[in-house]
DNA sequence: AACGGAACCTGAAAGC
DNA sequence: TGCTTTCAGGTTCCGT
């Protein structure tokens, strides 16, 4: 589920759940979900008594300031299938429910992950993962001599260098393919042999894909890809073998359906070039 | 340094 | 019906 617009969609309720509210009791069920070296109980410890100052997100991860007794950073990172949800307390735990911060209000705030791929990570401000990432496309814009810069040093496809987070950050699967979609290039193309317009032009599908994606979770009818019955609300992503939803139907184009980087691509052979 | 592929996990859906 | 295969929105590690 989550790339950047998800993960937005999630710092703004996490900030409406748990700004302001002092942490009770922090609940790990599966360790998992913690780094190496990490603990529950250096979790715990980090957050008990703590009042959450801020919500943060920064490319796919998530930080919240914690002030209290010993104030700290804890980052969220969603993996593939981690989401929030709030709930009282004293419900019992939810289905895939991996940890939960229970407040001293009564209210909690649970995270969910079937497939464990997700972090729960207490670190320093400066926690180097966050700082890895390159910049984000909505709090900091796209900068294109930048971008061009970094695409003249890569030869991958330039599908699977927008993939890496030190590039753009918040970038996933489903926002590149639309991005390429958007911007009329084939998702195979080296990312060296991009002209500066073409540059721009992929700027701007990010940029438009994403603050779509985002306004369509506006409220609190979240769409995802998965759920039966959801609307698929995406151009081209998981319509591999339908009929390109841009060129003139007598064409007959249809989306084709690849793997680029291990990844599952989707793209108009016949307008993506 | 950069690249492609495997590994890490589990559940839902599709295939037989 | 029930078993098997395929696939999934991310990141990291490994060998080349």
């Amino acid at each position: 589920m989550p790339e950047l617009p998800e993960v937005e969609h999630a710092r703004r309720t996490l900030e409406a759940w748990t700004v302001g509210r002092t942490v009770r009791t922090v609940n790990v069920a599966d360790a998992r979900i913690l780094d190496d070296g990490s603990s529950v109980s250096i979790v715990q410890r980090a957050l008990a008594g703590a009042t959450v100052n801020a919500v943060e997100r920064r490319g796919k991860w998530l930080r919240m300031r914690m002030r209290g007794p010993r104030p700290a950073w804890f980052y969220s990172h969603l993996g593939m299938t981690g989401r929030w949800l709030s709930r009282s307390a004293a419900l019992a735990p939810l289905r895939f429910e991996r940890a939960s911060l229970a407040f001293r209000d009564g209210t909690s705030v649970r995270y969910l992950d079937p497939r464990l791929f997700g972090r729960f990570v207490v670190g320093p401000e400066d926690f180097a993962p966050w700082e890895a990432l390159g910049p984000d496309p909505l709090l900091d814009g796209i900068d294109l001599r930048r971008l061009a810069g970094l695409f003249a040093t890569r030869r991958a496809p330039v599908k699977t260098v927008l993939l890496d987070q030190a590039v753009l950050a918040g970038v996933g699967n489903i926002q590149a393919t639309e991005a390429c979609f958007l911007a009329r290039l084939d998702p195979r193309r080296a990312a060296d042999s991009l002209s500066r317009k073409e540059v721009a032009s992929l700027a701007r599908g990010i940029t438009r894909t994403i603050r779509t994606t985002l306004a369509g979770m506006e409220g609190e009818t979240v769409v995802y890809v998965s759920e039966p019955g959801a609307d698929n609300p995406f151009l081209v992503y998981g319509r591999g073998g339908e009929p390109c939803p841009r060129c003139p139907r007598r064409t007959g184009a249809m989306l084709d359906r690849i793997v680029l980087g291990g990844r599952t691509t989707v793209f108009c052979p016949r307008c993506q070039r």
